[in-house]
DNA sequence: ATCGTAAACAGAAAAAATTTTCATTTTATA
DNA sequence: TATAAAATGAAAATTTTTTCTGTTTACGAT
């Protein structure tokens, strides 16, 4: 499904902004906070608040087209592209030295099912690691 | 391990707030958010400022006493106390209704080394679902 | 047991990050 | 085009973190 699909599929317009952030995301391949997001951003738009920075990505998370990393640590929020989409169930996998992305599909877990008599509604993954660049470089 | 042991292993002193937090959970057994602690807190304490309470919260959960819920919907942070601490390898069941909390310890992921080439360090997971006693009550 | 000290803790105020509100503009579709 | 729904920036509100300064805790030496 490709991304304008997915934004219409949710009632979500196309816009310059929303194009604009999904190139960033290709472009660098990485996962990128708001705050990056709207530097990029900023480039392009000279009129261009945080707040619709803010709303775009949870806009696109909300169409999976992007993804919010789980990060206890860091003191602002990080958004990853989901390559995948949700047409498969999946969790990601992201480099903690260069915070590079990969996907990974072979989760064990099926929601539906019953865990300690609790009725699983869904659940959620991300594994951190280093990838094999950055295990070479360090 | 007692919260005592594990505070003073963790080099934070054992003061009269982060007891009181500690009761505060173990007696409403569910998740909380940091502005709900606060509320609780400010009956036993006149003096009692949200910035503390933030601190307190993550050195908790740095010592493994508290956790932090994987929450995206949700505008604030949400806790839960960690009842099997840092001895063996879980994650938490939480239920979507009550908030309760429930320890999930068969956990695949665990004996992961390497995946898609990386090197894993950490991962974290979160199953989310309806309790017993929820099922039955709604 | 009591005291002295250093490290850790705490509140207040300020700063930073995120979300909401509101009025205007843009987009999709008839 | 005309229209309704959605998106936007600016300003305000809310949530979270940091800084700064005074207080408390843990612990060793009396």
């Amino acid at each position: 499904m490709k991304h304008a699909e997915r934004l219409t599929a949710n009632k979500l317009k196309i816009t310059p902004r929303r194009n604009e952030i999904i190139e960033i995301f290709e472009k660098q391949k990485k996962y990128l906070s708001s705050e990056e997001v709207w530097n990029f951003l900023k480039k392009k738009f000279k009129k261009c608040g945080l707040p619709g920075v803010y709303r775009n990505l949870e806009s696109l998370v909300e169409c999976g087209i992007l993804f919010k990393i789980i990060c206890f640590n860091d003191d602002k929020k990080q958004y990853g592209l989901c390559s995948v989409g949700n047409e498969k169930h999946h969790h990601h996998l992201i480099c903690i030295k260069c915070k590079k992305i990969s996907a990974f599909e072979n989760c064990s877990l099926n929601d539906k099912k019953k865990v300690n008599g609790y009725l699983i509604v869904n659940h959620y993954s991300q594994l951190n690691g280093i990838c094999p660049e950055c295990q070479k470089n360090f």
